[in-house]
DNA sequence: GGATGGTTCAAACGGGCGCTTGACTCCAGC
DNA sequence: GCTGGAGTCAAGCGCCCGTTTGAACCATCC
């Protein structure tokens, strides 16, 4: 019951404890993070977990729901309908893309790395929560705008194969990151960069869809 | 109790802890497994993994060693020199990657999985191995093949992001298993779903590359 | 002043972890 | 038959984990 219109000292801590949180699980998983650390992050007591989420588990999932609602909230995704050329909705929805998931802003600063984790050590909530209000949408839009710039007709199949590609180009650099950085590559993170990145995704992905002539061999 | 066969009981439970081990590695990651659970696996004692290999962290190493192997003793990597179109040799290098990435065999059964794992949470010594004697060699010839491709002139950082874009598209698959299989679209498992796929993820590649004209804005 | 209820705290619980120990079996070489 | 080293084993070490507990704190209301 906080009545405050400020917030109450519980708030508080309980802000804490969801931004520590975020941070810990981005940085190295679900099962690697521990409360204690995330609690020490956040200058809260062990038990202030069990009181505000109940656990970690809960805790984690409360870490998922702010990410996907920054993600959905921060900057609304292109949409085919809004351009004339489906191959400009391509280069908007690319970049918007990437920026979502390479920026490392005070706006949404855990989402990609919580995903890439969640890829490879899924969870059985927070992954399907994901898959639906993240993951859904965005492939059905590239869906459609995929269909729009190859217009051929194209087996079911082969047309999602392009869809992931598309998506794979984005995704990619955040991914992997890490090897990336080791082989002296590392994935921009200035905006001015990422758009960079992204205009050249979008030139590749454009030209390889409008060229596309693969299915002969089928 | 095992009565001395070929192998003496010793390499046989030195193999079966590796084994068992590569299983559980790519399973759940370094950090997430546990030398209980593979010496269980490996109807071993827990003591053994000391015995044989050390410690639990050269066990992983030892995997690596083993999967790196596997990898690059399997099938020999295309070389652009090969071919005289380098459009075939991209075909046949990125149906060798992704049988490669996607095929789980008993010859490289947990490369892919390890790499997943290990690119999201990095070991010390495991990234570094695959770097050098994985990663480094692949993208090194992709950008061979790359550059023979599009023959015009360009910034070493488009290049470069263009290289990393053929190698999203032949590890995405594997890379986003998960979420692809929650969307209904799971990577192919056997050789011709695998080279149906790679034809397709060429065929974008080479006509992407082809008519590549993303420099403009810079 | 005293009771109430939300919030924080140090301490501890049970359990799993990687690793170590020391006794045990087994077998080849003498 | 004895010995010594290779290999295996159950037991236990200290540590960290997520979680629980019960008391203390403190603003609010009677």
């Amino acid at each position: 019951m906080a009545y405050h219109a400020s917030n109450s000292p519980a708030d508080d801590t309980r802000e804490r404890l969801l931004h520590a949180a975020g941070h810990e699980f981005a940085r190295v998983g679900f099962a690697a993070a521990s409360v204690r650390s995330i609690c020490e992050a956040a200058d809260a007591n062990v038990s202030a977990v069990k009181y505000h989420y109940g656990s970690k588990e809960s805790l984690y999932l409360a870490v998922w729901a702010a990410a996907a609602e920054q993600m959905v909230s921060a900057e609304p995704m292109p949409r085919l309908e809004q351009f004339e050329d489906p191959k400009d909705a391509l280069r908007a929805f690319v970049a918007w893309f990437m920026r979502l998931v390479l920026t490392e802003s005070k706006i949404h600063p855990w989402a990609g790395r919580l995903l890439a984790h969640e890829t490879v050590s899924p969870t059985p909530g927070a992954l399907d929560m994901f898959v639906k209000h993240c993951a859904g949408p965005v492939t059905q839009e590239i869906s459609r705008i995929v269909k729009a710039i190859v217009r051929r007709p194209m087996k079911a199949k082969t047309h999602d194969d392009l869809v992931f590609a598309v998506v794979a180009l984005c995704v990619n650099p955040k991914h992997s990151c890490e090897i990336l950085t080791k082989l002296g590559h590392p994935p921009p993170d200035s905006r001015a960069g990422i758009n960079r990145m992204a205009r050249v995704m979008a030139e590749f992905a454009i030209s390889g869809l409008t060229g596309f002539t693969g299915e002969e061999g089928d």
